[in-house]
DNA sequence: AGATAATCCTATTATATTACTAGGGATTCT
DNA sequence: AGAATCCCTAGTAATATAATAGGATTATCT
């Protein structure tokens, strides 16, 4: 029942993306700094975002990534989904990996998590985390 | 986003022994043929089940394990918080972890998936995963 | 009493996944 | 030219998970 660093480390990148939606690009370099994890590891987390059309990159000085759509357009699910695997067990995405699955009571149950799991990430953009983001920010 | 099969396994352990809660009690082995798992490993996952007393032990020949409640009277997270963390990230149980939790927006959003998924699981006892079990059985 | 069937306990190994690091190449800006 | 940046592939280290092994203990049954 656990999550990956790539989706908490990558959820936490496109945030830092969006909150510099108006200024231009992001530098891993500095998003690195602000998030504290280390410009290597961020590195491996782009391409799977890019692969999905999430940001775009502008390389050379000065460079960096942006979003390819307003932070209202980005929902969590779609930064997840990129980055790992959301099924809390796998027959649930390969049927064929459980011969049980017909008569398998808690088969059910997984989906059920998964459902709700993911409505949960589908109902919240890149926006919401900037104005949650904000709250905290003044609170602090 | 991934349950591991110790939550599993034990979680269809225990429908199996609450399946023969009138007939005594269920050994290991016939446990074992019944799920398809081995007996080694299901009997790694009895200890912890049995230190939150879900289930009592009766040695010897003809021995084995029934629960120490009516199914209706045990829910799906006992038995997961048992066998498995179920937190999805580690700074919802030990906030000490990670410095960020105060200014970090994502937290919130992990804790409300903890919370959604925690509350299916409690809805749902061992009597209810008996019904469900029955229909699909019919069904096959 | 003795054979058998079962739980109990501890340790070990195997496997997979995850997290992270390293190095160098390509591109663009100043 | 030189610096800043993305890009790509590979490799390693650490951790967690899954599964196995072997033997000790306890109770039942004949």
């Amino acid at each position: 029942m656990k999550m990956s660093t790539r989706g908490r480390y990558g959820t936490r990148a496109m945030l830092d993306i969006a909150l510099n939606y108006e200024k231009g690009p992001v530098s891993l370099k500095d998003m690195a700094q602000r998030q504290e994890i280390s410009v290597k590891y961020l590195e491996q987390l782009i391409p799977p975002l890019k692969a999905v059309g999430l940001i775009r990159s502008i390389r050379g000085a000065g460079g960096g990534y942006t979003l390819t759509r307003h932070p209202s357009k980005i929902n969590l699910l779609e930064i997840m989904q990129s980055l790992e695997r959301t099924s809390p067990v796998d027959c649930l995405d390969s049927p064929d990996v459980c011969s049980r699955i017909n008569k398998c009571a808690t088969y059910d149950v997984w989906k059920e998590i998964q459902e709700s799991t993911n409505n949960i990430l589908r109902s919240l953009t890149l926006a919401d985390m900037m104005e949650r983001q904000r709250t905290k920010s003044n609170k602090g």
